[in-house]
DNA sequence: CTGTTAGCGCTTTCAA
DNA sequence: TTGAAAGCGCTAACAG
């Protein structure tokens, strides 16, 4: 392996030198550089990132951390990676996608600490252990999504106005006559999953005294989202044939719902109405009917995540800035006056 | 920050005693061990992953190298990297996403080796400058995709087998009476659209000698797939009507032949046939009618590729394994005899 | 503008 | 089974 040293020896320089003819930290004559330049060239010569890494303490590289055991990316994750990927780009830093945090967690051979300047944190339940484990170790974060409230003056999120957004959605579909409607929610504990039920609760209250108890389901961790959309769509269509309308959580429980549909002899959208928080421009109008939706814009969720991790990074100094996505209510075929 | 001086003062050991209760690479007695661990818990100690590297010279961390200025993800990428990213945590590697590698590439701050125990090279060109350099800097790699026969004897690939494919594609439709196929082929100087074409050649001349100039586009680098798609088949079927059937490089390229074909007045599949090269098992049967295609089982190319790269970094021996993932004519309803 | 020196936090001999 | 000492390749502070 070629080093510095070798570098400096052989252009008659030295160490320091050939550091600050890389890192360009102070100035080098123009003809001492390029020779430099030149030898390394020649030797073949790249700095090593570790040992430099070592002094500097900074990587450029910023991690990304899923949570749970899967580590598999969504429609939704890949706009959101696409997003986060350009920023990077753009201000010269790497992306490490760091799934193995859970399995390896208590394999002491694995405990280390990232190699990272900051971290985006992924589909954040409200007292997440990963809050707690950057906080402590004083490592840059972003949040994607909305942290419980004593966090909230201690970490930057990036997020939709999700209780907004599902107030929206129910409330276009209460106004075109639905009073039964069916809620398909994320999993139980995720943030994202609390607010929107929120909105969607509020809306449903106001409109309707005299239910006490609206259809919500919360998809399991472990089921597929399609799987999700269609069987608890048949099932509970089955049980209370009055509901209709449905709200999915995502474009693919959307597909379950309109399978299901089919199966139980249901129109869409003239015996069932279907709406989804969705992202996904181009399969989206590939639905038929096409499905009306909720955009959640996450390609943008991504690089504002980045920006401002970045952001904080630079400038050295932690960051509580709270940015809030705007949502779009796109619609579509999917949705009808409720004829029943 | 606390070092393993820190924890080792603490717990009244040596350096290298913590040193090895961690890595466990010599036996420590149980109870010195346990006090350590605790010692370090109750400090919050992690080890320093750039130190440790910087002696060790491994990263456990993989890279993902894309091509080109955009770094933007297809469904292609999506399920591949799902692929890669599971095997990862299989193996307890992480994901290094390096897309600044082009932008950055001549400015000498940003010369470095990478952090990485190896490399996968997406994409790849015939003669790609990225090959030469992991052969240079002996950095194991595996390419997905093919490579110039020069280096056939030096890098491990993992990849379809693109010629087949395109012969199996092109077969189908001569065998439903077309004659006149539009391909609408992948950018020119990547492998994997000179394959393609090599089979869909090969059919054409077995078949109609009398046809010496078949219609072949190619994307160009810049232009969206869906507008490729579009485009390509607008201007050729009004050009050359006689064209009866369409290949298309991707789903997303099919779906702006289905809005080309429609704009046209042609139904599918009565008046044009069409078949994609794609993956996607999701949205795919959302086309209408139903997109026939030829499946290319990307996760399993990524999970392959990944398995290749961490066997040669685990081995220390640079692999020429060369592995082919079976691809699959699925046909739906997008294709039919032709009644031209 | 350039050279010298002293670490960064860890692993790895070598010795006990 | 443990400790002491010598680096890994680089940057940074100091000196000139």
């Amino acid at each position: 392996m070629v080093t510095m040293n070798d570098v400096a020896k052989q252009a008659g320089v030295s160490k320091s030198t050939v550091s600050n003819v890389f890192s360009k930290k102070r100035p080098i004559s123009k003809e001492v550089s390029e020779h430099v330049l030149q030898v390394a060239r020649q030797l073949n010569y790249k700095p090593n990132y570790f040992a430099r890494s070592l002094t500097t303490r900074e990587t450029r590289i910023i991690g990304l951390n899923m949570r749970g055991e899967k580590a598999k990316f969504s429609q939704f994750h890949l706009s959101l990676i696409n997003g986060v990927l350009r920023q990077c780009y753009e201000r010269g830093y790497r992306l490490l996608i760091n799934t193995l945090a859970e399995k390896y967690a208590n394999r002491v051979e694995f405990q280390s600490s990232d190699p990272v300047d900051g971290e985006i944190l992924l589909d954040p339940i409200e007292k997440d252990p990963r809050i707690e484990e950057c906080l402590e170790k004083n490592l840059p974060m972003v949040v994607i999504g909305r942290t419980a409230r004593e966090y909230s003056a201690k970490v930057a999120t990036v997020d939709n106005d999700n209780v907004e957004a599902a107030a929206l959605v129910t409330e276009h579909l209460v106004g075109l006559g639905h009073r039964h409607i069916l809620f398909l929610n994320a999993a139980k504990k995720r943030t994202v999953s609390i607010d929107r039920e929120a909105g969607f609760q509020k809306i449903i209250r106001a409109t309707y005294q005299d239910i006490d108890q609206p259809f919500i389901a919360y998809k399991a961790e472990e089921e597929t989202a399609i799987d999700y959309g269609y069987e608890r769509t048949l099932d509970m269509l089955r049980h209370n044939p009055a509901i209709s309308a449905v709200i999915a959580d995502t474009d693919k429980v959307a597909l379950g719902v309109y399978k299901a549909a089919a199966e139980l002899g249901r129109v869409i959208p003239d015996d069932l109405s279907v709406m989804a928080f969705s992202d996904e421009p181009v399969f989206l109008s590939e639905f038929s009917p096409a499905l009306s939706s909720m955009k959640l814009n996450s390609e943008l969720l991504g690089m504002e995540a980045a920006n401002t991790l970045i952001d904080q990074i630079e400038a050295d100094s932690p960051s509580v800035k709270r940015t809030t996505i705007a949502t779009d209510l796109i619609l579509r075929a999917s949705t009808e006056k409720n004829k029943r």
